[in-house]
Order: structure tokens, then C-alpha cells, then sequence
DNA sequence: GGATTGACGTGTC
DNA sequence: AGACACGCCAATC
């Protein structure tokens, strides 16, 4: 079975580094998706489901805006995973969100 | 199989 | 600076 967005999605998500960010733009990008950013933030949804695991709360959107913190478990614990590898949140936002931004593109 | 739906992105007001 | 609008595109119902 080919994989669908989401797998290809997953596979990606979990390549990103401890510590690193990514935007799901940056994502949709390295699968060719272009501007389907949208459907990388869809197949995160379902990330959940995914085995094994996605670092989900590694993903943010390009401004570094934690927006999916409320599909997780308990809102809050994508900073808190965050802040744990390292990452600096602040008001649902990473700090140094360009600094810390691992892009498949230029980092793969 | 058409309509709906998004963890988005960029631009405009 | 904040709010609003439109575009994209695949998966789900």
C-alpha cells in the first residue's frame, strides 16, 4: 500500500531533532505539498493513532504559534515537552522559533 | 461521490 | 498591531 499524506507526514515529523522546531509549511514543502500545509496539520490530528509515536508538539505553525497544544492529551503539555527538550515557550509561542527551526529542506 | 473540514499561510484592512 | 478573508488540497462522512 502506497503511504498517504499523513505516513509521509509522520515519517517526517519524526525525524525532527530534540530541541528543533518545524512549521508545518516547512513540512508540506520537503513532502512537495506546497500549500497543503493544511493537510499536514490534519495528519498530525490523527498522530495519535500513529505507531510508532509522532513528536507532534514539535511542529508548529510558521510564526512558532503552539496551535495544536489542544489536541494533545492535556493543553499545556506540548510546551511542557517542549520546554523539557529544551525549547523555550512563551505565551504559547517558541522563542528563537527561527533559530530553532529544523527545515527538512535544508537540514535533510 | 459531492460536500465538509481542517494542529496552515500569506495578504489585506 | 490585531482582526479578517481567501486560497490549497487531501482525507473523511
Amino acid at each position: 500500500m502506497e503511504q498517504s499524506f499523513y505516513d509521509q507526514v509522520f515519517e517526517l515529523a519524526r525525524l525532527i531533532p530534540e530541541g528543533r522546531v518545524t512549521s508545518y509549511g516547512a513540512i508540506a514543502r520537503s513532502l512537495g505539498a506546497g500549500g497543503s500545509a493544511r493537510m499536514v496539520g490534519y495528519a498530525m490530528a490523527h498522530a495519535g493513532a500513529a505507531d510508532p509515536p509522532v513528536p507532534a508538539h514539535r511542529v508548529v505553525n510558521s510564526s512558532g504559534l503552539l496551535t495544536g497544544r489542544f489536541h494533545f492529551k492535556t493543553p499545556g503539555l506540548m510546551q511542557e515537552l517542549l520546554e523539557k527538550e529544551g525549547v523555550e515557550v512563551k505565551n504559547d509561542k517558541v522563542r528563537d522559533f527561527k533559530t530553532l527551526l529544523w527545515d527538512p529542506l535544508k537540514e535533510l
